[in-house]
DNA sequence: TGTACATCAGTGAACGCGCGTTCACTGATGTAC
DNA sequence: TGTACATCAGTGAACGCGCGTTCACTGATGTAC
């Protein structure tokens, strides 16, 4: 608990907080910012102090969890190395834990309609996180015959793809979409199965 | 263009329309019941004559989308027979087909947070939709050997996965990211990739 | 160590707005005779 | 075909509410001397 009284402290950090959980439970466009400020406990102009207003606290929200976001694929891309294919699927599995460890981040990121290229800054750390996937991406794909290998970027968009469609559809309280399956397992026999077809792994695994 | 004058003659399903656009363009929880009956024309209070409020506007909407959203998915399922490869395939292309010609309708589905068991009806028609995918998914799964194949509800989910994943993603103006191929694309290769994974396709097609 | 003062992070009241919903109403439509 | 009347689909005013944003302000903090 930081300093208490007048002056919040850290009230910049809280408010980004409070956001945060504001738009987990009410999805992007329910997020209010009188809210967050009263959560923060703190009167709604205060968060002019900090922010231009409401946008700019959602893009601060997504700027964080794609800066947490390049960190943790960054390390599952180096915990695999040497190996290209441990690499990319430590990034998978890293996807997926971020969404579920960090569901107010990513709804931020993905579903809040805050462009990418608000800022040059959100840009950036934007482009250094969905850049590793798709490092991870061409790496492996080094492995298959040329004539028969995809393009790195549509290697990678078909991982996205899958990743955000089990995250959106079961790893989340979506309406009596409830998987009989652990979302977990779902994308890593999916990914499985998709790097089986591209011959990266044994048929017989 | 209807009857004019005092009586609508069609409002509740002008309604349904104007709410399905409201949708498209400003999300689900962007969208308003004032606005939805001034696009129709009429008062907010007029709403009330056909729906009890603002979510069973919505519900309606997911309703009729999940009603043409079954029929299309069943006809493609039989154009496709007695093959079941062809069968899957087209209801994957159907899938897209859907999302990308009924995007209000799609949001309303899959995105609105209107649960699926909110009248029996709308259960109903749900479970006919998503059961086709389903039924093609486990048609599609005798042609693998026993011990390799994988439940065919796991087989439906990461299909399902993957194209909402395309979707989201790729299919919509989504902020930032630009697809450098057409989603129809990137679905169909995916879903190659994938079934070749599982040996229902030749290595080599 | 003490004082004067600038800086700064908050308050609280106010604004105009659009929301969903209710209510008594009224004008148009359709039916019985 | 004409009239009386019931039904019904709309109006328009009103409600209480929470929103984002602005503004002049004030109390706390930090710095210069």
């Amino acid at each position: 608990m930081p300093k208490r009284g007048y002056h919040h402290g850290n009230l910049r950090q809280a408010l980004v907080e409070a956001a945060l959980e504001l738009i987990e439970k009410r999805g992007p466009t329910g997020f209010t910012l009188s809210e967050a400020a009263k959560r923060a406990g703190v009167t709604p102009a205060a968060v002019y102090r900090h922010f231009d207003g409401r946008e700019d606290l959602i893009a601060e929200a997504a700027r964080q969890g794609f800066e947490i976001f390049a960190d943790l694929m960054e390390h599952a891309y180096q915990s695999g190395q040497p190996s290209a294919l441990a690499s990319f699927e430590a990034t998978g599995r890293a996807y997926l834990a971020f969404a579920r460890k960090y569901p107010g981040h990513y709804v931020a990121m993905f579903e809040s309609g805050i462009s990418i290229n608000r800022t040059a800054e959100l840009a950036m750390v934007a482009n250094r996180a969905l850049g590793v996937l798709e490092k991870a991406a061409t790496d492996l794909s080094r492995h298959i015959p040329p004539d028969k290998r995809p393009p790195a970027a549509m290697f990678s968009a078909h991982i996205w793809a899958m990743s955000h469609g089990v995250v959106e559809l079961f790893a989340r309280g979506a309406p009596g979409t409830k998987s009989p399956f652990p979302p977990e397992d779902l994308l890593e026999t999916g990914i499985g199965i998709y790097l089986r077809g591209l011959g990266l792994v044994p048929p017989d695994e």
